[in-house]
DNA sequence: TATGAATGAGCATTCATTCAT
DNA sequence: AATGAATGAATGCTCATTCAT
């Protein structure tokens, strides 16, 4: 077998036994047995478990970051966003203890800047800065939005539903249901109209009381309700 | 020395730690040195170091939620829900390893919801969604609304925003300014102006083209559908 | 409380805790506890936790001792033997956990000849050897016999039966069938009756009859019953 | 070193040092430095140390199974139980702490009729039970035994033997002599020569001296030995 | 006399990593 | 290249006993 294909079962096996017990139970010994080799081999080829942790996280990043094409730019905003929600939330469920492994250990490391995961979800990240910015450029967005927090909150809204997944609590977890309440939250807010637009009217009412009493000498009220 | 005098002793030294070294590396028998006490003390008053770790987040928490009134009611919503996303944010930027530990540790637990923790962090979170349900209430916000989702999402929003300041990419993070930022998006999303208001404006083009047409003659107004 | 009294809760206190949780995890905190005394005290009484339950073990064996009076030695000598046994099995049944004390702990204890449960020992297998005696004096049991063995395979049958009842082996456990059976076992053997014995009998008879016959010409038969 | 050599090196440590200090002092830091290697070492082979103790009871079992084999059917009855019983004391004799160990721990532990050394004690108690088997088919032995009593009874007494010998009472403790005796009494039991017999043959002795005095005018005496 | 806080030695077990063969 | 035996530091936890108050 060839070294690449070693390293690639090795990659498999791992991933598998992350999926099954949890990285917390990983040990480099079940995966040397499981693939049929020897725990030498493995430190062959991964100069540590960290290190073979980090790779199959990036091979699964990698997997998913192909899989998840950027939306195509001429769909509608909304489309877009709830599409690349829908994939993070879509890989998340699929793999969810790597999620964790992401999430908890590699996040946390004081080196995680300088992981490939770190730059991988960077890319992912940027492919939703690029649908807000391209919001923005077709005039749908506000301008004056922090595009860090706003990356944030969705990133938040999308891991805060993916624990409550991991913890089990929502059983009947819907991806679809979940991106979609996520995509419109974010892009609509949850106030009801907003008192901008009551002003503007307001202002426009003013405009055409004025006309009227110009034309009739009478001064028009807002429309009785 | 008493014994509740005792407790609290080890619960301060126990924080302490935490708070320097992270949770991971946090061992008993330090607790007990920094302390000035035998590690079987520690033992006496906690069955274990997780327990040990529990109360310390425990007391944590019960501190926060004591320090973070709820918002008084006669406050503007969104006066009200920035009180509480700024507490919760001030709070983690002052004990962030603590807070890892919950969010890592203590939530990732099978047994998470029979935590103490777990009825706080549902007490907090319900303090959140009476703010909301108030804002229903009140018409200001919309009522199709999934509770759960929005729950979800301002969790999300600072939690999300938190690990960026636990990982040290935000050096300037503001609590202030992220608060406000987070209030904000989830009030109004993120959307420039609502569609619907259109048909009130109709109305005043309406009353518009009706006066200028008794000025001109002419009839004014939108290309008729 | 005086201080005989207080001697006797702690002891009282710690027999039950034996009992109830065998001798193995038998904790000197918890009879203070349970006495609703402090542990101090317990060490004020008892030098040891060792000598507390060694003392515990020689009370159970005194009231053994005193329940169960010497075999009246009127009494047929399979009776005697019978109720000694029976006795001994009954006591067991009564206290496994502190009979397994005994057997397992005090026993094997290098020091055991030094203890009071050596001397009530002997004195319980000293009555079983009077018994012994009494019935080769009365010509009932050979005189050939080594009284150590004797006495141990008595004891060793009692204790292996035993053994088996604490083990949850014979549910059924008799009190009455095992030390019957014992009881039987001891006396007669395993061996079926002498063959030989009836069989000279029957000679004898013959040559009897023959002898009557040739006198009176008439058959004698065995005497009637 | 191969695997199979090591695991032997380990065993035979582990028994030596159980045999030196008693099962409760038992440490598997001390098997590894007196087997030249590492208390990890130890654990590979052996998951727990009381996995590893029980290796040692069953090998030592099996080697005692090995070395007593069943005794020959042609074989006297009471010379095939000699047999076996002189074999179990032996072995006894042999590895005091050991039989301690499966007496005491083992025997009490609740899992014990899932051990290999139930197991092989059942085989032992077997090859008793058939030497019984086989003298009640030759008519040898009684057919109303309970079967399980009888095996109790001579375990017993093997048993209690060996105790009064592990406590040093018996420095004189003789395998051949304990062995005889516990023989001899398991089949012919205690008593004396059976009463009933005895009267018997008064009666007749009576009925011939009569027959005789009619015949001679002369009274016999019992007949002269 | 009574308390109960305090001690601290003692021990089983794990597992990432190395390196002789 | 490949093996897998070997390492050994690291650590949570127990509990009989003491002694200051």
């Amino acid at each position: 077998m060839s070294k690449d294909d070693r390293i690639a079962v090795i990659l498999r096996t791992a991933r598998e036994l992350i999926r099954e017990k949890g990285f917390e139970n990983f040990l480099p010994l079940e995966v040397a047995q499981k693939s049929g080799i020897s725990e030498g081999m493995v430190y062959k080829y991964f100069k540590s478990k960290r290190e073979l942790m980090e790779r199959v996280a990036e091979d699964w990043f990698e997997e998913f970051l192909n899989e998840a094409p950027l939306p195509a730019q001429d769909l509608p905003l909304r489309d877009q966003l709830f599409q690349v929600i829908w994939s993070s939330l879509m890989s998340i469920k699929r793999e969810p203890a790597l999620t964790r492994f992401v999430l908890m250990e590699l996040r946390a490391d004081p080196n995680y800047r300088n992981l490939p995961t770190y730059r991988q979800s960077r890319r992912f990240a940027k492919s939703v800065v690029d649908v807000i910015e391209q919001g923005i450029q077709r005039g749908l967005i506000r301008e004056d939005l922090n595009r860090k927090l706003v990356r944030d909150m969705i990133f938040g809204a999308i891991e805060h539903a993916t624990w409550a997944f991991l913890r089990g609590e929502d059983e009947e977890f819907s991806v679809d249901v979940t991106a979609r309440g996520i995509t419109d939250m974010i892009l609509d807010g949850i106030s009801t109209q907003k008192p901008l637009t009551t002003e503007m009217i307001e202002r426009l009412e003013h405009m055409v009381s004025q006309l009227a009493s110009e034309l009739h000498g009478v001064r028009m009220g807002p429309p009785a309700d």
